[in-house]
DNA sequence: AACTCGTGGAA
DNA sequence: TTTCCAAGAGT
């Protein structure tokens, strides 16, 4: 790393000058501290792994709501989960409330350490808040900033074996052409040109990168090991007695923890012996999806039965109608509440279906 | 230090 | 269709 980052990344400040984006949470001034630190902590939070285009309507109805840290500290988890529903990795929900708190309670951490300290930072979104909201030379390497500089610097290893010295490497970079703008410039290269399939064409770094020089954007940085992803086939099941449907209340961790969801139940895993699904129920199956997660692809078989009368079973219970639409959901779950909103029938099952069904719930 | 944790855009 | 991976953090 031997030329300096701050004229090597000098061409950058015009380039981000001159097309940058105005999306909602950035500031017009990038010379001054951000006018709403908290705003800049928001979309800081949704943006991790989650690209931009997706955040932009999550954030608008987020500020709206929650237009500051000590609105979102006096929320409900319910309220929280509600507004996030639909964007995944719900931990970062309650991470950024209990962020909010922190906040409310004893003001803004001005170092990044402090910043780090919050619930839902880590190095990566502390150096982002630092750099953005309060204009300290924090870099921040995120994965776009660890392709842009493992390519411009040529560096055959994973970047982010490199961080530490990435870091060190930028802080004068920062210094000379502002923390916020080169912090925002270097992640806007990553996400619009220095993309995994390179455009140098419309680089302003080019005629400094490495990579380039000798041919190996493609290869740098190398590529991330893949997750392991088991696959399941499941039951989702709408049952509906009176005005009411049987849901599962949020848990309290793993996959989509502080969510709702409709009862399922495996059919056909991997291996083992698998529940036969009882006879006469696929009358009331409708067309089935897959969902994808990041470590399980599910094949949703979606089911819609009218249930005789029934005490909620431990670990459910029967919601009104008209609360449905207000429980904060994953996608799987909002896409089946989706279909009862069309013209579907409810088929009452005979006994021994739903003695059947029960036991392949786990209702019995 | 691996694993877990959601969803969707883009090639 | 499949594949990659996105303004990563917590455990």
């Amino acid at each position: 790393m031997e030329p300096s980052a701050a004229s090597l990344l000098a061409p950058l400040a015009p380039w981000f000058d001159a097309v940058r984006r105005p999306l909602p949470w950035r500031a017009g001034d990038l010379d001054a501290p951000h006018p709403d630190p908290y705003a800049v902590l928001v979309s800081e939070l949704m943006l991790q792994q989650t690209q931009v285009a997706t955040v932009i309507p999550y954030f608008e109805r987020w500020m709206a709501r929650f237009p500051d840290a000590q609105a979102l500290a006096g929320a409900s988890e319910e309220a929280v989960h509600a507004l996030w529903a639909g964007l995944g990795y719900y931990r970062r929900a309650r991470n950024l409330q209990a962020a909010a708190r922190a906040v409310a309670e004893g003001g803004f951490p001005r170092d990044l350490a402090g910043l780090q300290a919050l619930p839902g930072l880590g190095p990566y979104t502390a150096a982002a808040v630092a750099a953005q909201a309060f204009q300290l030379p924090a870099p921040a390497l995120d994965g776009n900033a660890f392709r842009v500089t493992a390519r411009l610097l040529g560096l055959r290893e994973d970047p982010r074996r490199l961080a530490a010295e990435l870091r060190a490497w930028l802080i004068p970079a920062l210094e000379a052409h502002g923390p916020s703008r080169m912090t925002q410039a270097l992640m806007e290269l990553g996400a619009t040109v220095c993309v995994p399939a390179a455009r140098c064409g419309a680089c302003p770094l080019a005629e400094a990168c490495e990579a380039r020089r000798l041919g190996l954007q493609a290869v740098i940085p190398p590529a991330q090991p893949k997750a392991k992803v088991t696959e399941v086939d499941l039951v989702l099941a709408a049952i509906r007695h009176g005005d009411a449907w049987l849901l599962r209340p949020p848990a309290a961790r793993g996959l989509l923890a502080g969510l709702w969801s409709w009862p399922a139940a495996p059919i056909a895993a991997g291996d083992g012996p698998s529940p036969t699904p009882p006879m006469g129920w696929e009358a009331t199956l409708l067309p089935g999806w897959t969902q994808v997660y990041t470590h399980r692809r599910e094949r949703v078989r979606p089911l819609l039965v009218r249930a005789p009368e029934l005490a909620a079973p431990q670990g459910f219970a029967w919601v009104p109608a008209e609360r449905l639409g207000t429980l904060p959901m994953g996608r799987r779950d909002q896409r089946l509440r989706g279909l009862l909103e069309g013209p579907v029938g409810l088929l009452p099952p005979d006994g021994e279906t739903w003695k059947a069904l029960l036991g392949l719930l786990g209702l019995g």
